[in-house]
RNA sequence: CCAGUCGGCCGGACAGUCGCGUCCCCGCCCGUCAGGGCAGGGGUCGAGGAAAGUCCGGGCUCCACCUGGCACGGUGGUGGGUAACACCCACCCGGAGCGAUCCGCGGGACAGUGCCACAGAGAGCAGACCGCCUCCCUCACCUGCGGGUGCGGGCGGUAAGGGUGAAAGGGUGGUGUAAGAGACCACCGCGGUCCCGGUGACGGGACCGGCACGGUAAACCCCACCGGGAGCAAGGUCGGACAGGGGACGUCAGAGGGUGCCAGCCCGAGUCCCCGGGUGGACCGCUGGAGGUCGUCGGCAACGGCGAUCCGAGAUGGAUGACUGUCGAGAACAGAACCCGGCUUACAGGUCGGCUGGUCCC
RNA sequence: CGCUCCGUAGCUCAGCCCGGUAGAGCAGCUCCCCCAUAAGGAGUGGGUCGCAGGUUCGAAUCCUGCCGGAGCGU
């Protein structure tokens, strides 16, 4: 895999996250949940975008989880389908985890979502 | 050494690999130039003592620029420090402690108003329930014929004692008295005058008064001093998109505004409301400042003057993470968003120093 | 960034301005009525007044600081 920038892979709008987050395929684990999408208009990389509300913990802890977060998406970026978009959300209690627990659920959750995603079978997003 | 008290400091460290943000250099790409872009390489810097709560004070920016009175809010011993403060320092007073030291919203209750429940006789120009005492009346008893004692009743005196209460109109001791009482005396307290010390709060002394004037102002209030409003989403530059319609008032005899009201003064040709539509981008502000460190001088100190030296974040969906190793070892509270000075609150563990009390040794 | 409001019984709220007794409705429990239930009637328990300091003789009430929860403006 050649290196490339992290910014190209952030979801930033907040139309992205409703959209991903209402049409999108969702897969759970006991500290985080994975919702992924394939939109229309979505560019050839993979998109994820991180949501850790205020009920997870105070600033400190929400940054740290968002940072493992980020960490574990950038070694993982391959087992994003072409062109999807996802976002992660943390639960209360996921600073407890160790990063490697951490890491267990975020990559088992993905892998039911892209299943249920191929399941599925046409591009989810279609408008209604 | 033990116990205590006050103050300062640290807030895991180091190394390696991968990864992120600012800035600089190189490289590559676009462009006629100006310049712009990047997924590559190297270097530099990269959260806190509270960054927090947003409780005060300022800087900065804008408001047609800001005066006086009223209202409202704040502050409240004195003197300093400071850009300013509700902060800091020193001192005074009161309280706690053997002490070091700590705590105090610490002006005014003879400008006025209000309140002081329950209990209690009486609670604000107070008051006689029990008690104590003089005198008078009835009755009984004793008698040395002057009177005395006792039960009951009455007119009074009395704030020493009991009892109520948070508080009962100075306290303690004596003189005095029928019993009592600042009625009188001593000391203490209180008030006044004068003298001395101090910049001052205040302290000390002498003399006089002779007790009159309870508490509450974090109750209304009075006094002194302070306060124009809004906030970096302030404010500005560039670029882009859209669609206008209706109503009210007014254009110098002037709507409206200067963020409470009135007056003064000033600005002034548009202002406000409703329906509908559009944008929701980039850049500046944005970090070099009441800045840190060291030396020296002034000051009890807070702090200030001078000199030298250093540059220590600047994001904009918002940058610090993952793995490994070592070390008196897995540890707390916690993440900048315009900046600064304070306050308050949270906090594992460690470390240094001053002082006090006790014990032991020389 | 700038503000506002609210925390009182299991639940919904009074009481706070102007300090002395904490109260209402529903719910709960006991009894009556009824063959029985609901309804109705009678009675009854239950509150660290969010927390901690302070002012006062005395604080749910006044002052200060925290904690929690809603909401508004830009």
């Amino acid at each position: 895999m050649t290196p490339t920038s992290w910014s190209r892979h952030r979801l930033r709008s907040g139309d992205d996250f409703r959209a991903v987050t209402r049409r999108g395929v969702r897969s759970a684990r006991s500290h985080v949940v994975v919702h992924l999408a394939l939109l229309p208009q979505a560019p050839e990389a993979p998109r994820v975008g991180f949501v850790v509300s205020k009920k997870v913990g105070n600033s400190v802890v929400r940054h740290r989880i968002t940072r493992r977060l980020r960490e574990l998406v950038r070694a993982h970026l391959d087992a994003f389908p072409a062109g999807s978009t996802a976002v992660i959300r943390a639960l209360p209690g996921a600073e407890q985890l160790p990063f490697a627990d951490l890491e267990d659920e975020v990559t088992g959750a993905l892998g039911s979502a892209v299943r249920k995603l191929e399941r599925r079978g046409t591009p989810s997003g279609a408008p209604r």
